[in-house]
DNA sequence: GCCGTTTTCGGCCCGACTGTTTTCAGTCG
């Protein structure tokens, strides 16, 4: 049993104690081991193994005598009698709105519902606004929960909550009684997948700034309305806070509320340390709750902030907990790519294959967008649904880049098209061209697109395409459509060692859709020398707007400019291009 | 259930909003 099942184990019995009404802090012990045992780097079975399970902080005596009999096993009798204790359909009631513990144990306790099904029966006779702490309004709020959660996963991609958010922050800072704001929470920290979006406003009026919140056009529902804070939901059942402050409280709301909520712990725990005291409206110098502005330590920007906890600044990105607190203490942070270190991509389509726009209107584009190089790397004959290209449509594809490239030439332009293929791995390992063919181009990604249903033969074939000479970029490696589909089953870290091995680069694709290397691997994948090729895997033009995303998980994976390898000049590049096809020589 | 440079017992991050109360519990972020 690895790892992640064992955290996951753990982290739902916390859940079900909840619901059983323990002591709310046993259940949080359990998820705060949880997320301990998750972020470990070594193996959990040697760390059982050698008895050192008491090194990880936050698991005690209690927690090791359950993880052990759990890995040694594959079994937990505590948790088996836990889960069998309390219907499944309870742990389900928690994604309604409004609903938590307290109220489904009462919900079951006093009217036996069990399910989300007899709770919406319960709602529609009434009978739950009868019960003591429910009332008329807790009943159709309860209604109106199931049916939101029925009409969407409350879940988005962050493109999405980009698009929605971007307009309402142009707005919100074109107001004259609005001094600064910001989006903050987890869309500032480029999650791949964001909840909901949240504002910080900073202002005099905060009345005139929520009124305009709640009133804009594209408001579908305000679901709560106060002095301070707003939430509605937005086109596409995003859900939007808004939080106005003082101009003075602005940096530690911002930084509140940006989170995570890992980080924040420990901003909180290293305000302690130091007889501080934070919170969303201030650093200060008291114990004891407080507002008093004289007791806050002056903090003009989320900088002086972490400077008075003895921090470097710790870029949004970055916030989860994951290392940056060490790093930021011994002014180790990396300097993170940014958007204008990238220099082009690698990874694009025209309508050779499944793409909008032609090569000519790809060079012309690109070229006015200021980059200096775009692949065009179309599909391979085997993906016949995307019109992939066999080797003779492939040579006519060269021909025609050479010829738009000389017209690039003649018009002095320093812009360049790049020849590639983005070729498929097929059942065996093999590539769907030949080497001979793929020797003729100047750059070659392998991409899974039909994987096998098993781990080791999709492994086996990344690794062997990763092993190819002529193979520069294994792409979106691990095959995840973002609320769609989860990764093939594949050992990614033997592909990240196969890559290391071979100075084979790994993609970052940069579609909103797949965001694939996750940016939790990339922090591995760099520690052992792999590189990254940022790649829209633009099907039309206007989709290099999605290299930005590529920047900003690129950011959240750690990455520096010089990890990835499209941020070199075209020169550069060619040259690195060339090292593994040389290493392939000797 | 964990943890300790005031502590081996008594804390555990903290505040706004809502709805049901008539001073507060539960939920949420």
């Amino acid at each position: 049993m690895d790892k992640d099942r064992v955290a996951e184990v753990l982290s739902e019995i916390g859940v079900l104690l909840e619901l059983k009404g323990e002591n709310p802090f046993k259940s949080r012990a359990y998820a705060n081991a949880a997320r301990a045992i998750q972020t470990l780097e070594e193996p959990i079975e040697k760390l059982v193994a050698e008895n050192r399970l008491g090194e990880i902080k936050g698991v005690g005596e209690g927690l090791q005598e359950k993880i052990t009999i759990l890995v040694q096993t594959g079994r937990l009798p505590y948790y088996e009698e836990l889960k069998a204790s309390i219907p499944a359909g309870l742990v389900e009631m928690l994604s309604i709105p409004s609903l938590g513990p307290k109220k489904i144990k009462a919900l079951h306790d006093r009217l036996g519902i069990s399910t989300i099904e007899e709770l919406e029966a319960a709602c529609k006779a009434g009978k739950v606004a009868g019960l003591d702490g429910f009332g008329e309004k807790s009943q159709a709020k309860i209604l109106e929960g199931i049916e939101y959660r029925r009409q969407y996963a409350s879940r988005h991609l962050l493109s999405a909550a980009l698009e929605v958010a971007e307009p309402i922050l142009a707005e919100l800072r074109a107001r004259k009684d609005v001094t600064r704001c910001d989006v903050a929470g987890s869309v500032r920290r480029y999650k791949e997948v964001i909840g909901d979006v949240d504002f910080i406003v900073s202002s005099e009026d905060a009345d005139a700034v929520i009124e305009c919140f709640v009133t804009r056009p594209g408001v579908m529902s305000v679901s709560a309305k106060g002095s301070t804070k707003a939430s509605v939901i937005l086109p596409g059942g995003i859900q939007a806070d808004i939080r106005v402050v003082s101009d003075r409280e602005y940096p530690f709301a911002l930084a509140y509320f940006t989170g995570s909520k890992e980080h924040n712990i420990v901003m909180r725990q290293r305000a302690i340390q130091r007889g501080l005291r934070l919170n969303e409206y201030g650093l200060f110098r008291s114990q004891v709750e407080t507002r008093d502005p004289n007791l806050c330590l002056p903090c003009a920007t989320e900088s002086d902030i972490y400077a008075a906890l003895g921090l470097d600044y710790i870029p949004p990105e970055l916030r989860e907990d994951k290392g940056e607190f060490a790093a930021a203490e011994g002014h180790a942070l990396p300097r993170l790519i940014e958007l204008k270190d990238i220099r082009g991509s690698l990874h694009n389509h025209s309508n050779w294959s499944d793409g909008l726009n032609s090569i000519a209107q790809i060079a012309s584009t690109m070229s006015k967008r200021g980059f200096e190089y775009w692949a065009i790397t179309d599909h391979s004959k085997s993906s016949f649904q995307a019109n992939g290209l066999d080797a003779k449509r492939l040579k006519q594809q060269v021909e025609e880049i050479k010829r738009v490239n000389e017209s690039l030439a003649e018009k002095g332009l320093k812009f360049r098209l790049l020849c590639g293929t983005e070729v498929d791995v097929l059942r065996d390992g093999k590539l769907d061209f030949d080497d001979e063919v793929l020797a003729g181009l100047e750059i070659v990604i392998a991409s899974l697109h039909v994987p096998a249903g098993s781990e080791a033969e999709n492994t086996r074939r990344l690794v062997k395409a990763a092993e190819n000479p002529f193979v520069h970029i294994i792409g979106h490696p691990t095959g995840r459509l973002l609320l769609e589909r989860e990764p093939y089953p594949v050992n990614i870290h033997a592909v990240i060692d196969a890559c290391a091995e071979t100075g084979t680069w790994l993609e970052l694709n940069c579609s909103p859709y797949r965001l694939d290397l996750d940016w939790r691997l990339w922090p591995q994948a760099k520690s052992k020398g792999v590189k990254c090729a940022i790649g829209p895997d633009a099907h039309r033009n206007e989709q290099a707007d999605w290299l930005r995303l590529g920047a900003g998980v690129a950011r959240k994976g750690w990455l520096t400019a010089d990890d990835v390898v499209n941020t070199l000049d075209l020169a550069s590049l060619r040259k690195a291009l060339a090292v593994k096809r040389n290493r392939g020589k000797r």
